[in-house]
DNA sequence: TAAGTAAGTGTTAAGTTACCACTAAGAAAG
DNA sequence: CTTTCTTAGTGGTAACTTAACACTTACTTA
């Protein structure tokens, strides 16, 4: 009986009965080229503000999406081109004012992929490079806000997670390991700490037998050890001015 | 032109044109009472999961909320009747089956209060205790996976940030402050160190002359100081499984 | 074969932390 | 009015961790 009752009750439900928030999800997707942080961006081709720059998002199809992150990696897809990278969700922003087409919340994710998979960028995304806590073209909606937050998320996490290490290849080195972590922290650190740090850890392993090889000693080639995704551990402690 | 342009265009954009997901805003408010922690559930008085229990909700209504923080605010004060507590979000939860009714996405809000304001519980709220990672009665939807992530945001804040400082009363003592990191962390700590700690971190300030008397010697009154809300501090290292 | 370069390792002083033992201040019991 | 009990609060040290830097290794280039 209270069954049947819910049955009528989901029955008679309609959602364009209500006045309901516009939803979107956006992504902020990151990468590291020539030795600095980047961001895709992509040319909104419609109004509101057509012809702006703004981070890669749409709405939720919710014929299509299975769920929210089926969502961004959509978009992902199609408006930039990029593959599965690492996806995490960075968080919501909602308010009133911060779409001209009304009440609107956003469903914020946060991606990281490597400089060998952001190559490929047929579509109408672009890679801008990312100084201090912003990018040089002024962005559409709120999108300024949410890349501030999500460099803040990526920052903060440096120091406690390993997070950076979706922003190398797939096969890497110590050193290049080492120098993302820099560029992403913004400072040098200390070989010999993060070596010992990192292999502690047991994030990463040896590919056997592999060296990438240039005009001085080979250097062990290591992947990320299938499973050990993201991690908490302490791999960045202080400064480490230096280097031999 | 492009200014008329795009007026045009917002003033025909109608939401109720497309298929959007339903979208509330859940908050999973936590308290730490007679030694064990809380959480706050209401008893669903509609369709669907009527008489169920589930951690306290509702739409948005973009008529009357600012934000979707001013919309977390409303369900705990109407819902439940609890004062104004740290609020912080948790992160959204969207999927095709989450929700009888459709396509829906939740955004949850992540609360603390006092054990002191938890006492006003006036309308149709019950504070539940919280054991392990789950709460006695079967909760509705999938709240049970929200009330599960809110728990492991705690759990895992307690270990490098103040966060659980805002279980405490306003005037508090530093092994009432002990105590409380014990039970959100689930065991003992050391007391010499975790001093040693809270004071350095300059999070709280003395109550010149306020003393807390017992049978015992008189514990001096602490408050936190203003300003000073959540904020990174290594509080809580190591187990600590004596006490002097 | 010497010089250059980046990879990779070992050592130690300085700094932290965990742990335990201690003193202090009140109430209650005898 | 002294002893006992209880919780508040402090001090010290052995074990461990970290930062800093010097060193060795392996390869290319001239």
């Amino acid at each position: 009986m209270t069954n049947k009752d819910e049955a009528a009750f989901i029955a008679a439900y309609n959602i364009h009965d209500y006045d309901v928030p516009l939803t979107t999800v956006d992504v902020v997707v990151f990468s590291v080229l020539s030795e600095q942080l980047h961001v895709q961006l992509v040319r909104r081709g419609q109004h509101p503000y057509r012809d702006c720059w703004a981070l890669p998002g749409g709405f939720i199809h919710i014929h299509q999406d299975d769920d929210l992150e089926a969502t961004a990696r959509r978009i992902l897809t199609t408006k930039t081109g990029v593959g599965t990278p690492y996806l995490e969700q960075l968080g919501a922003f909602g308010n009133r004012d911060r779409d001209p087409r009304g009440w609107a919340a956003t469903f914020v994710y946060f991606a990281l992929i490597n400089s060998a998979s952001s190559g490929e960028q047929p579509l109408n995304g672009r890679w801008w490079p990312v100084e201090e806590n912003a990018v040089t073209p002024p962005l559409a909606f709120d999108h300024a806000e949410l890349l501030a937050a999500a460099l803040g998320r990526l920052r903060s996490k440096v120091t406690y997670t390993s997070l950076p290490m979706h922003l190398l290849p797939e096969r890497f080195t110590l050193s290049q390991c080492q120098r993302v972590f820099e560029i992403v922290l913004g400072h040098p650190l200390e070989k010999s700490a993060f070596r010992r740090r990192l292999l502690d850890a047991d994030l990463i392993e040896r590919i056997d037998g592999a060296f990438e090889r240039g005009s001085n000693r080979p250097a062990a080639l290591f992947r990320l050890r299938p499973g050990a995704e993201t991690v908490f551990f302490p791999g960045v402690l202080r400064t480490g001015q230096t280097n031999g």
